[in-house]
DNA sequence: GGGTTACATTGATAATCGTCTATATAGTAG
DNA sequence: CTACTATATAGACGATTATCAATGTAACCC
């Protein structure tokens, strides 16, 4: 069975375009957060915000040495959303629609 | 290249529980708008908006006959939407990653 | 210690969104 | 024509969210 509010949170927090670019740029690797700030307008505090919102996710993973942050990609996360969606979208054994009384057909 | 508005605005369409739950029942086939709301407490209208929105992006087709709505969903618009997460989730040669001068590493 | 740098937190504001009630539309049945 | 039914639309309200300026924190260097 499909938690569905589970389910939206974590598509909510892929659902922003910002976020979408910054997962995208770490997909090839590692970076700190002001390469990261770098391909974008809007200020730092705005960047930490969304840093914070992808981590709590367990869409990214930080690493702190120094005064830097290191920010990498989840790849089992990545994963999970795609196998999600792939539940939501095709027909299963347990689906809801077998549950289903309808009227019309 | 990926339009990061463009696919932020389809995830934000599938990024609610009531629209995931909504797909779900659609997966194994053809249903009427009334069979649907049997499946939520909300009201009438606010069904209508939900099946609205879905119908806008494309997810959810729908045919009407005489009083009903028959909606369908759309299985080439849902492999779309696993298709671009792939991008943004993979690395590939044109990534935006590749542009980027670390300053970190 | 004192200054600088990388990042986080706070609090405020504006915009977006889901929901409701009330009402409209349009097809059906008598 | 009249009554009923399935769905859509309009407008209002409350909650959530992205953003900013200002400030805090903590590590580094001289």
């Amino acid at each position: 069975m499909i938690d569905y509010e589970e389910s939206a949170k974590i598509l909510k927090v892929i659902s922003d375009p910002r976020r979408l670019k910054i997962i995208d740029i770490l997909s090839c690797g590692e970076l700190c957060a002001c390469d990261i700030l770098d391909h974008f307008d809007f200020t730092q505090p705005t960047l930490s915000h969304h840093m914070k919102v992808l981590e709590e996710s367990g869409l990214i993973n930080v690493r702190k040495d120094g005064l830097w942050s290191y920010y990498s990609l989840d790849k089992n996360r990545c994963n999970d959303i795609l196998q999600l969606l792939n539940n939501v979208f095709n027909e299963s054994d347990d689906c809801i629609c077998k549950e289903i009384n309808c009227i019309c057909k």
